[in-house]
RNA sequence: GCUCAAGUGGCGGAAUUGGUAGACGCGCUGGAUUCAAAAUCCAGUUUCUUCGGAAGUGUGGGUUCGAUUCCCACCUUGAGUACCA
């Protein structure tokens, strides 16, 4: 009761409009940012363009955590400061919201996955609303929209209407090709196809039936139907592109994948394996990612080179990076899959190999990718004609040799390869020593420099270069071999035997596919009463009763009304996650004409590409490569004007989580002791007397105990490490350890003041570390969200979060708020800024305008607090040094600075406020703290003036009694002085 | 194995053409204010020290008048990739 009275009390009724009431204030300019659309871009504007892009985000069931919104955080502070900078800028935000999660969530509880997805886009939204980004949010997208997926199906028309010809080294339409078919057959063609295409002449193609071309044709599109071997995935039900695995294992779940063969779309991405190298160089990304996508391109240089086998018609082809030491080689290995081993293979063999095929059949990839110590292999019994010496080479068949790779075959070289070496040893085949000089006795020698190559008829004497070019002419001469250039990137498997994905726009007609004209999409997804493949193990799509296609009304129909003359199945997979992401940075540039184009040509011609693009690096060999697949079939074919999406790419870190941990005595599981307890015990000085301490808790004599570690809730400690023992407690109850009992150093008996040890870890629920904004927002506000999440460190680093920190920056925009804002009225005032005022302004200027161009973020906030550090302790009232302030900190700070800048009488929003101009005039000193080092290292410093001159100083500093102590006695060798820099002397 | 990135106080980190190492903030210590707490403000806080100084940026070398910064070797951690012929 005696409480409530306070509530009357005259103390508490103070000006509220004068208190840094964060809640209130964020509030308000949200709203008005919504209401007045202050950041919605415009199509046609006097501005430059400028382009700052987030990865949006695929909208999951359990919200935002404080890791999330760095990198919007810090795109948004860049988006701001260019249009302070005059700068149209285009900072759009969508949802990725096929996937997944959504639907296992659905197969568990039934709920169709567009509610789900529904719900959690309207949480993310009100959660991204509250750290107060400028997002124009009317050009908001949604992957699973069918308004959207309408323009992924046309695409993929678009794809599958396409070629690529090696010769113009671009994509073109496929009516181009029938037409060269026509005429001239396809031994003229030069196109990136399947490879197992036969050669046709135009009379042939001419007679073919419509099917047979078809099927042709399926070879050349860039996305083709085939049966290829294919990572399936049995846990999930669906099929996985290689990015989607890691370590063998699927990315998502972590489930094992097998090989398995499967007729499945795929992107033939592989035929622009050379411009997606090359295109990298013409981008600002870091060279850690254009790295990783060179890696995953793997291009490398060699040749090709045919040997003939002896007795058979057979040929062998192979792939080497290494012609030169094409008389190294004694013998060769074919893949256990390779199709000739069954052919060549002699009778006395036979066993043998089928023995070893079918051993090796049964280990996984991952197996074989575990165990590649263990050298393996046995002999066909057949022998290849060396295409120069005419020596006949054993052929043997090993699993070291990959299928997938190259031609699934090599020549083996082993003093030149340490895997054919490793073989030859074991197996007691000859090595042959084709370099001059050197030791094979331990190893092979894999190095291309210093060594001549030797033994080897025409090569002999010549370096790896040489030989190289001279082995290739000599292999083209006898027409055994060519220059060949291989890459591993593979196509793209573009099927998923999913429902929530974007259905393909095709039909089957006699089992070939057939495109749904555009004109009649988009193809809708349909409703099944289930989520999970049919019986028959069909994907999903298969439970859908309303799903073939009526070529005559050009619509959806019911299933039994199938004939295969006018009403036809409908594809059954839909599209991989990366379909969706692949374009959606072209939709967000069109703002009217959505319906009638995925994005108009005024705006594509206005917008051209990203220029700032913001997201994480593990998107380094799925998305962002993908993109750049498809937004080069989109230029060759004349529907954009530009070759890469990405102009700048910036991989913003993870904010990992600081775990809090007690330890639960194993031997005593009713007792907890605090970190530091534990780290006594496991400090060997101190370990008898805390067992001493814990035996006078528990009652039990022990000599040893085992310390089990405990995460606990990181809301329930506080800055010093130290547990809220009433909040743990009723936390603990919540697991049924109510009767907890605690031991710390601190006190003999239960205590208030247990510390916790720290960990960092990923954030995750399962550690109990995770942060939401939400609550951050609540006790502190979006600014001082904002400003933390860039003052942890530097954007691209990974870095701990701890929630104690945060009372820094708060603080900071409490003093911020306290330099205009008095008790009862407003601090600022006209009065003319003073000389310290202006240096302190200028600098600021200087250093913020730099650290954004430089995505230096963290720098610009301690420069922050340093200003107003400094103009507090100057009593600065000025306008004219306040004012601009505000809009330097406006990008990091928004809400505060649209406050303030009102509160000042202007006009609002700040959002569009030039950004002050630097003037180096305001820093000029007349005078310098020269540190002065003896040897190097500082041991004072003097005040001289800035212009006073070589000779000057030294004498000065010589002078100087701190020199002549430090000399003792002896003459400096040597003075070095650097004017406005630094004195150093040496002796 | 190969490729790339990074190692700085108790903690996050700063030092951008080599020129005063530890900015800024957290935490900690002491003080002011307060009945008390919160909040706020002030001072201190790399280590050692005989209080004069000395050492110090993963380790060991090198270049230089001078190295956190450049070069070489190694160690550790993280990321990518993996029998790629």
């Amino acid at each position: 009761m005696c409480c409530n009275t306070f509530k009357f009390a005259p103390y508490f009724k103070e000006n509220t409009t004068m208190r840094y009431d964060f809640n209130q204030i964020e509030k308000k300019w949200q709203d008005y940012w919504a209401k007045n659309e202050t950041f919605k871009a415009s199509n046609t504007s006097e501005k430059p363009k400028y382009y700052v892009l987030d990865m949006f985000p695929y909208p999951s069931g359990a919200g935002l955590h404080v890791g999330h919104p760095l990198g919007y955080i810090a795109s948004d502070i860049y988006a701001r400061y260019k249009r302070h900078k005059g700068f149209n800028v285009l900072h759009p935000q969508g949802y990725d919201s096929f996937g997944l999660p959504a639907e296992q969530y659905a197969i568990q509880t039934g709920q169709h996955p567009a509610v789900t997805t529904e719900a959690n886009i309207k949480t993310y939204r009100r959660q991204l609303d509250q750290i107060g980004f400028s997002f124009d949010w009317s050009r908001e997208v949604r992957t699973s929209d069918p308004n959207y997926y309408k323009w992924t199906q046309w695409i993929f028309i678009q794809l599958f209407e396409s070629w690529y010809n090696n010769n113009s080294n671009k994509a073109e339409h496929i009516d181009t090709l029938v037409e060269v078919f026509k005429s001239e057959g396809n031994a003229t063609v030069n196109a990136a196809c399947d490879d197992d295409v036969e050669t046709f002449t135009a009379e042939e193609w001419n007679n073919y039936s419509s099917e047979q071309q078809q099927e042709i044709l399926l070879k050349y599109r860039l996305t083709y139907l085939a049966e290829t071997e294919v990572n399936w995935c049995p846990a999930l039900g669906t099929v996985l592109a290689n990015d989607e695995i890691v370590n063998g294992v699927s990315e998502r779940g972590g489930h094992p994948v097998v090989r398995k063969k499967m007729t499945q779309w795929s992107m033939r991405i592989s035929a622009y394996a050379e411009r997606l190298l090359q295109g990298l160089d013409t981008i600002d990304w870091t060279d850690a990612l254009k790295d990783i996508q060179k890696n995953w391109i793997g291009k490398s240089v060699g040749a090709s080179v045919t040997f003939n086998v002896n007795g058979h018609d057979e040929k062998i082809d192979v792939f080497t990076t290494r012609p030169d030491t094409i008389y190294g080689v004694s013998f060769m290995t074919l893949a256990p899959e390779h199709e000739l081993v069954s052919k060549i293979t002699t009778e006395a063999q036979k066993a043998d190999v089928e023995a070893y095929i079918e051993k090796t059949a049964k280990r996984s990839e991952r197996d074989r990718m575990a165990d590649v110590k263990t050298i393996s292999g046995v002999f066909t019994g057949a022998y290849a004609e060396h295409p120069f010496s005419k020596e006949p080479i054993p052929i043997w068949i090993g699993d070291y040799v990959l299928a997938s790779y190259g031609t699934g075959a090599v020549m083996a070289v082993p003093c030149g390869d340490q895997r054919d070496y490793d073989f030859a040893k074991h197996f007691d085949i000859p090595i042959p020593n084709i370099f001059d000089g050197v030791d094979l006795s331990e190893e092979a020698y894999g190095s291309k420099d210093n060594v001549k190559i030797a033994n080897s008829d025409f090569l002999n004497g010549m370096n790896y270069k040489k030989a190289t070019k001279r082995a290739i002419y000599e292999l083209e001469q006898i027409g055994q071999g060519e220059g060949k250039t291989n890459y591993r990137l593979r196509d793209a498997v573009f099927s998923r035997q999913r429902y929530w994905g974007e259905p393909f726009p095709v039909y089957y007609v006699n089992g070939m596919p057939q495109m749904i004209d555009k004109a009649h999409l988009p193809i809708v997804l349909p409703e099944v009463e289930k989520y999970l493949p049919t019986e028959e193990g069909e994907p999903p799509l298969g439970r859908a009763d309303v799903w073939a296609w009526d070529t005559e009304s050009n619509a959806v129909v019911s299933n039994d009304k199938i004939n295969n003359t006018k009403i036809h199945p409908l594809e059954l997979n839909t599209m991989p996650g990366w379909a969706g992401s692949s374009w959606y940075f072209f939709r967000y540039m069109e703002d009217a004409m959505r319906d009638e184009t995925f994005a108009s040509e005024a705006s594509l011609k206005y917008w051209e590409n990203v220029d700032l693009y913001i997201g994480g690096s593990e998107h380094g060999t799925g998305h962002l490569l993908y993109s750049r697949f498809w937004v080069k079939l989109l230029k060759d074919r004349g529907f954009v004007d530009v070759e890469e999406p990405f102009k700048k790419l910036i991989n913003q870190g993870m904010i990992l989580g600081t775990s809090a941990i007690v330890y639960r005595i194993n031997e005593a599981p009713d007792f907890i002791v605090s970190g530091d307890v534990c780290n006594n015990y496991n400090n060997s000085e101190k370990r008898a007397e805390t067992l001493k301490l814990i035996q006078s808790h528990t009652g039990q004599s022990l000599n040893s105990i085992q310390l089990d570690p405990v995460h606990i809730d990181v809301k329930l400690v506080n800055a010093s490490d130290e547990i809220d023992v009433l909040a743990f407690r009723s936390w603990m109850k919540e697991f049924g350890y109510g009767h907890i009992k605690f031991i710390s150093t601190k006190s003999e008996r239960d205590s208030d003041t247990i510390k916790v040890n720290r960990e960092v870890e990923k954030m995750s629920k399962r550690w109990y570390n995770v942060v939401n904004p939400d609550d951050i927002c609540e006790q502190y506000g979006a600014d001082s969200l904002r400003l933390y999440e860039m003052f942890l460190g530097p954007l691209e680093q990974y870095k701990p979060w701890n929630t104690a920190g945060i009372t820094g920056v708060h603080s900071f925009l409490k003093k911020l708020w306290k330099l205009y804002v008095g008790q009862d009225s407003l601090n600022v005032n006209d009065t003319e800024p003073t000389k310290d005022n202006l240096k302190t302004l200028h600098k600021t200027i200087k250093k913020v305008q730099e650290d954004i161009e430089n995505f230096s973020f963290n720098t610009s906030v301690s420069t922050f607090m340093i200003a107003v550090n400094e103009l507090t302790a100057q009593k600065c009232t000025s306008k004219a040094i306040l004012e601009p302030l505000l809009v330097l900190i406006s990008p990091y700070a928004p809400h505060i600075a649209e406050e303030l800048w009102e509160k000042i009488d202007n006009e609002p929003s700040i959002s569009t406020a030039p950004f002050p101009t630097f003037d180096a005039s305001h820093l000029v000193e007349s005078s310098k703290n020269y540190p002065i080092s003896f040897n190097g290292k500082m041991r004072f410093t003097m005040e001289l003036p800035m212009d006073m001159g070589k000779d000057d100083i030294e004498a000065a500093v010589m002078a100087h009694e701190k020199t002549i102590a430090q000399l003792d006695g002896r003459t400096p060798k040597k003075v070095i002085v650097v004017p406005g820099k630094i004195v150093n002397i040496v002796g």
